[in-house]
DNA sequence: GATCTATGTAGAT
DNA sequence: TCTACCTAGATCG
């Protein structure tokens, strides 16, 4: 479930459950095996994740990178772990507690130079205290390119995926196909800080909302959408529904082969 | 049980 | 622009 709140989370549980002692590092599939055997055993000195990317440092040039891609997951129990289901690649069990990983893009054991490489071609993080907006706004409003191609540029905005692109774009009122350039500085601030707040929400509770109150369906009588994030979304596969707020039917586009949902009526194009 | 769909990315064409 | 990856929940019948 990969929007960068999802590995943000990830990384959050397993420093919890693994960090700082030995950990067992198996592949039960076998497609990590040779790298799990160089691990197996060692403490887990860090979890972090930048954008969807996570990372698990064993130690000097020990750094397991996980990119969980449209399909892979993370599921996690307490131990004795069960028998392996599935095609699992990657098995961690710690002291207490068991986690499995079946499915991903990446699963792969880097240097810390490999490591700088992926991180250096990843933008700002807004879950990430390092995070630097000022370059994200410098190529943004440099670039004709759409807002809803930039904003899941992962180069610009490491972690935002195509649910917090199209509720972002809605909250701001913005036309997804509006140029980089034709954005206001203003506007810009606004929505990082409303990205942020939008991101760490999610972190926290696992699941995207981006309701705001007076438009939750006490106060309108119009039902949000709960997706199976478990979250409430304005436009987020909400095609042919009611806009929470204009009541106007909730566009489906495709734009580079992605599904970009978006209410014409509340994000209208520039005139 | 079969089929469809998707919060993503890399690599081929 | 297209395809592969190859999981799992939702939906169909």
């Amino acid at each position: 479930m990969p929007e960068g709140h999802t590995l943000h989370r990830l990384a959050r549980s397993h420093q919890k459950m693994f960090g700082k002692a030995p950990v067992e590092v198996s592949s039960p599939q076998g497609r990590f095996e040779a790298s799990a055997k160089l691990l197996d055993g060692l403490p887990l000195a860090r979890a972090e994740a930048h954008g969807k990317h996570l990372f698990h440092r064993y130690g000097r040039d020990l750094v397991v990178h996980v990119h969980l891609g449209l399909y892979g997951t993370f599921t996690e129990g307490p131990v004795p772990a069960e028998p392996p289901r599935g095609q699992v690649r990657m098995r961690l069990v710690g002291a207490t507690h068991f986690a499995d990983l079946r499915g991903p893009t990446a699963c792969e054991l880097l240097t810390d130079h490999e490591v700088a490489a992926v991180r250096a071609r990843l933008g700002a993080d807004p879950l990430r205290r390092d995070a630097d907006p000022e370059q994200s706004w410098a190529r943004l409003s440099r670039s004709r390119t759409p807002l809803a191609l930039q904003l899941m540029d992962q180069r610009i905005f490491a972690g935002v995926g195509n649910v917090y692109r199209a509720e972002l774009l809605f909250r701001h009122g913005l036309d997804p196909m509006l140029p980089g350039t034709a954005l206001g500085r203003e506007r810009w601030d606004e929505m990082w800080v409303d990205l942020v707040a939008l991101m760490r929400d999610g972190v926290r509770k696992g699941r995207i909302d981006t309701v705001r109150k007076e438009h939750t369906p006490r106060a309108t009588g119009r039902a949000p959408r709960v997706d199976r994030h478990g979250g409430e979304v304005y436009v987020y596969r909400r095609t042919g529904q009611p806009c929470l707020v204009c009541g106007t039917s909730v566009q489906l586009t495709e734009l580079a082969g992605r599904n970009l949902f978006w209410c014409p009526s509340c994000q209208p194009a520039a005139a």
